[in-house]
RNA sequence: GCCAGAAUAGCUCAGGGGUAGAGCAACGCUCUCGUAAAGCGUGGGUCUCGGGUUCAAUUCCCGAUUCUGGCUCCA
């Protein structure tokens, strides 16, 4: 048979020979470290005989499928671990992930302290070198094979139609799996077992919960420390972490979870993110608006939030028992109501609102994560109420918004989602196939027009429409959703909005949520992350620290500071009776962007001297130089410092 | 809500059945200093809260609360 490679040279065969004769035939070291064997695109394990003509690739640890593969066997010799400690254990699923593999497992209680001996016994089976034997069984014998097994059984049922199912058999576990794997468990070098965590038998919250041993492996030792390394580091960055050790916001046990409260820092940088935005928006023509915080059920009845988001709001008994309020979760039906005071001319729209909206939100208790997901939060809200011609039109702008937005925050590593609605979650969504499918194309359409970079996710979209979510990953690599634009088919028609058109009937607009910065907390949680709780100038809350030589220049200190603050910068001055170095060292560790220090020659020379964040000086710096130079870094909110 | 952890001084943490300790911070005194930590001293704790076991609990057990990672949900 004829074997062709992948750069495209062939080479002749006897037949079945197995992958790893021909990469023997190839090098010695490449049939050593070769994990399995592409067969016309189709992975297999190493060992398997190649029964006609093909193109071959030999996978080994350096390709991206290999390392794959690597893991899930990885995940298998962890499972026997667990079978050989535990035998009475249940297997669920045990798949290779981004940055490692689990293996979810049932019918045993793990604890933290188990994975030590977890691990000891993967290190025998290492030791072993116990060979991963493939077998294809049919689907009674599989049925057979598996009846003790509730998990399995299901997968069966679920493989049903295919009449040949492959299992694979490592010592004394066997495991129904399409592989492929390495050839034996001495493959495994280097390997840790992170965490235990509950996860529920097929994502369903009405299953089991399972209990998920997460878990990671590299080809060597080093490379397994430079990924713990790597992971440490970016924890060091968690804004849950650096953001109350630069005292931005602080939590307290009886104002209760999902609360933070923003302390007099955190506070300045959402205020200073506020004014940015409102005044933009106000330029972009949006018209503001304050409603109120809640309101009756009336309300809440006519959006549809009382049927589909009920179990998400903080509900209220008003005069009497039937009588009920509920704080608000989003500002959209206090937007429609002003809307509605008036009647609106086709020439009038698009109709603009924003609003610096605090919404309430019930999240369950196990859902809080710092500033990411809470219980309050202030969104920068706003709809827009056009005709469905300008819909394209207000959708670009919107985007063009939140890029500007984007670009001026130096947000990086950002991503498109186009989240979609799922037709067999009646409970969840607004029950209007037709609507769905011609909104979702609709804004798919506009999507792709716009040349940007997206992925669909279906069973994502609001109640009401889908969406355009522009997401992050947080430092422990978990994604949110920052900022979302939708597309509403429903309300306008729920609230009875019309405007009148040019011949004179009255139509049904079309509206967009959108938000242009997102929620202020969890914005402030991403840039945290982002600049590693180094603010840039013009979002510090201390943007400059007046430091003095000696005790005797705190006067002058404090009239230089106040020319400062007169010109509406951000500064304190630190006049304790320490070293200049010690006062330095404790500005840098507050990571404040600008140090300017006062001796006496600054004193007669009516002159700074100023030290930037990264140990720049520069000396002799005229004061009203130095306040103009600051002024324009406020006002170009460049993202970096210098003089 | 569920699974796994954690909670000791303002902060970071040590300790351990016989009512607590360090460093930093705070405060006081000395020093008056030129760009990453001057010296000495002082005060500071219901060991998260509520039960239980015990002669004795901060320590062991149970429950609650909050914080952390994950699942489900979500901006």
């Amino acid at each position: 048979m004829q074997i062709t490679f992948p750069d495209q040279t062939k080479k002749e065969f006897d037949k079945n020979t197995t992958g790893y004769d021909i990469a023997l035939s190839i090098a010695e070291g490449l049939a050593r470290n070769a994990v399995a064997v592409s067969i016309n695109g189709t992975l297999a394990d190493i060992s398997r005989p190649v029964t006609e003509d093909a193109e071959i690739r030999i996978i080994t640890l350096k390709d991206a499928e290999g390392l794959e593969i690597y893991r899930h066997s990885s995940a298998h010799i962890m499972a026997l671990a667990v079978k050989r400690l535990y035998p009475d254990v249940l297997l669920g699923f045990g798949p290779a992930i981004e940055d490692g593999f689990y293996y979810d497992f049932d019918n045993v209680e793990l604890k933290q302290a188990d994975l030590e001996k977890i691990e000891a016994e993967m290190k025998k089976i290492m030791n072993e070198k116990i060979v991963f034997e493939r077998h294809v069984i049919s689907l009674k014998e599989a049925k057979k094979l598996f009846k003790d097994d509730p998990y399995k059984m299901q997968q069966i049922a679920k493989l049903g139609e295919s009449e040949q199912l492959s299992c694979y058999k490592l010592g004394d576990l066997i495991d129904l799996c399409r592989g492929p794997h390495v050839p034996h468990s001495g493959f495994l070098k280097a390997f840790k077992l992170l965490r235990i965590a509950g996860a529920y038998w097929l994502g369903d919250s009405n299953n089991k919960m399972l209990s998920r041993v997460y878990a990671t492996s590299f080809p060597s030792k080093k490379e397994l420390d430079d990924y713990l390394e790597m992971r440490r580091q970016a924890e060091e960055r968690d804004h849950n972490k650096v953001g109350r050790e630069l005292d931005l916001f602080m939590t307290d046990k009886n104002v209760g979870q999902g609360l933070p409260l923003l302390t007099p820092k955190g506070s300045t940088i959402k205020i200073i993110l506020q004014r940015f935005i409102e005044d933009e928006e106000i330029r972009r023509g949006y018209l503001y608006t304050i409603t109120p915080l809640l309101a009756k059920s009336d309300l809440y009845k006519i959006s549809g939030h009382w049927e589909h988001y009920r179990d998400g709001m903080f509900i209220l008994e008003g005069d009497n028992a039937e009588d009920l309020y509920a704080l608000r979760p989003m500002t959209c039906p206090f937007q429609y109501s002003l809307y509605n005071r008036t009647k609106h001319s086709y020439r009038d729209m698009p109709v603009r609102y924003a609003e610096t909206s605090t919404l309430f939100r019930n999240e369950s208790s196990g859902e809080m994560h710092g500033l990411i997901r809470v219980r309050q939060f202030t969104l920068a809200d706003g709809h827009i109420i056009c005709r469905p011609d300008q819909l394209e039109e207000e959708f670009n702008s919107v985007l063009d918004l939140i890029n500007y937005v984007a670009t001026t925050l130096g947000l990086k590593n950002l991503t498109y989602r186009f989240s979609k609605w799922d037709p067999n979650d009646k409970k969840k969504y607004i029950d209007n196939p037709e609507a769905w499918e011609s909104s979702q194309k609709i804004l798919k359409a506009i999507l792709d027009k716009s040349g940007l970079e997206y992925y669909e996710a279906d069973g994502e979209a609001a109640f009401y429409g889908p969406k355009l979510d522009i997401q992050f990953k947080n430092v422990w690599g978990k994604e949110d959703t920052i900022i979302t634009v939708q597309i509403d088919f429903a309300s306008a028609e729920r609230f009875k909005m019309r405007y009148t058109d040019a011949d004179g009937t009255e139509k049904t607009p079309m509206i967009i949520h959108r938000s242009s910065i997102g929620c202020y907390e969890r914005t402030i949680a991403t840039l945290i992350e982002q600049y590693a709780g180094k603010f840039p100038f013009w979002l510090s809350p201390e943007q400059i620290r007046l430091l003095t030589i000696n005790e005797e220049l705190g006067s002058y200190a404090e009239t230089v500071a106040l020319k400062i603050r007169n010109a509406g910068l951000r500064v304190a001055v630190d006049k304790r009776g320490e070293t200049l170095g010690k006062k330095v060292l404790d500005a840098q560790h507050e990571y404040i962007p600008v140090i300017v220090t006062i001796g006496n020659k600054e004193k007669e020379e009516g002159t700074v001297s100023v030290r930037t964040l990264d140990g720049k000086v520069v000396q002799g710096m005229q004061l009203d130089e130095f306040i103009k130079k600051c002024e324009e870094l406020n006002k170009t909110r460049n993202l970096e410092t210098v003089f």
